[in-house]
DNA sequence: TGCCCCCTGCAG
DNA sequence: CTGCAGGGGGCA
């Protein structure tokens, strides 16, 4: 599900409506909420202090010093409801289903804040919440990659990254979150199209112009989708419920057997390393 | 490095 | 009914 465009749309959102409220009540819990529940219900009282992002990590700065970090992992959605609206339609547009009102029942955490509820929702149950101090989550923090839209992200930075994986398919190194965080499945297939380098390309096989196009192709269609709130496959909602509207946009991914945007050769897929894959045989070589 | 698995729903 | 899904941990 999210990817840095879509963890980034939420984040930016959260940041705006929750800074500065306070938590009240945590309503309810499952096993997404790591370690002891009462250390959770303890933290009643804290204030939100900044919401930022990490990779495709969600970090809520708390005002006892510890953060909340969230993974939204396939079918996550972080939703905002303020006390004044109780459904989710905003604009006149229905979203997570039809004038659905929340909690529903993939509902797995609810944070009663000041002027508003927070709802977890997880169809796969995959997501998970965890409470750190801040040298934890530095800690796990430094296990993370470079972030890629950041000025010092560039090819040779990249090609330095990946290096120890020259003999890994260009793809699924880009998935390696310990290198580079924040790409998944959609923009690592979007990002090597417009890159027109195959995604089983081997990583050594890469020349430093390629390494230039790539980094930059990389950081252009993540800022392109965070323009357009993010890609909406099926789960994935921002902090008010709504789609994101960058599918149509979108290059290779999803888009089998249609024609390809620059050559119109039917797009292709594959399976690589167990994630289907999208290209076009024509222009990625 | 590559599979299996976590879990649920939905398309074919 | 089988296979597949924006992720990624654990295991051989």
């Amino acid at each position: 599900m999210p990817e840095l465009p879509e963890v980034e749309t939420i984040v930016n959102d959260l940041q705006l409506e929750l800074t500065g409220r306070r938590l009240v009540e945590l309503l309810k819990a499952d096993k997404t909420i790591t370690g002891p529940a009462g250390a959770w219900r303890r933290l009643k009282g804290e204030k939100i202090l900044r919401i930022w992002r990490r990779g495709k990590q969600i970090i809520i700065d708390l005002s006892g010093g510890r953060h909340i970090v969230i993974h939204l992992k396939m079918t996550g959605q972080l939703i905002w409801l303020p006390v004044n609206r109780r459904r989710l339609i905003v604009g006149g547009h229905p979203i997570i289903g039809v004038g659905e009102t929340l909690p529903n029942k993939f509902t797995r955490v609810i944070w009663r804040l000041t002027g508003g509820t927070l709802f977890f929702n997880d169809v796969r149950k995959f997501g998970w919440w965890r409470l750190l101090s801040t040298a934890e989550l530095l800690t796990s923090h430094n296990l993370l990659g470079d972030e890629p839209l950041t000025k010092q992200f560039s090819g040779s930075v990249l090609a330095a990254r990946l290096a120890k994986k020259s003999r890994s398919a260009i793809k699924s190194a880009l998935l390696d979150q310990t290198k580079v965080a924040g790409i998944g499945n959609i923009y690592a297939d979007e990002a090597l199209f417009l890159s027109k380098i195959k995604p089983t390309r081997l990583v050594g096989a890469i020349s430093q112009a390629e390494w230039n196009d790539l980094a930059k192709n990389i950081k252009r269609v993540l800022r392109l989708s965070i323009k357009h709130r993010g890609t909406s496959f099926s789960d994935y909602r921002d902090a008010a419920g709504q789609v994101g509207n960058f599918i149509n946009k979108l290059q290779v991914y999803g888009r089998t057997q249609a024609p390809c945007r620059v050559c119109q050769a039917p797009v292709k897929k594959m399976k690589l390393g167990g994630r289907g894959t999208h290209w076009c045989e024509i222009c990625q070589k």
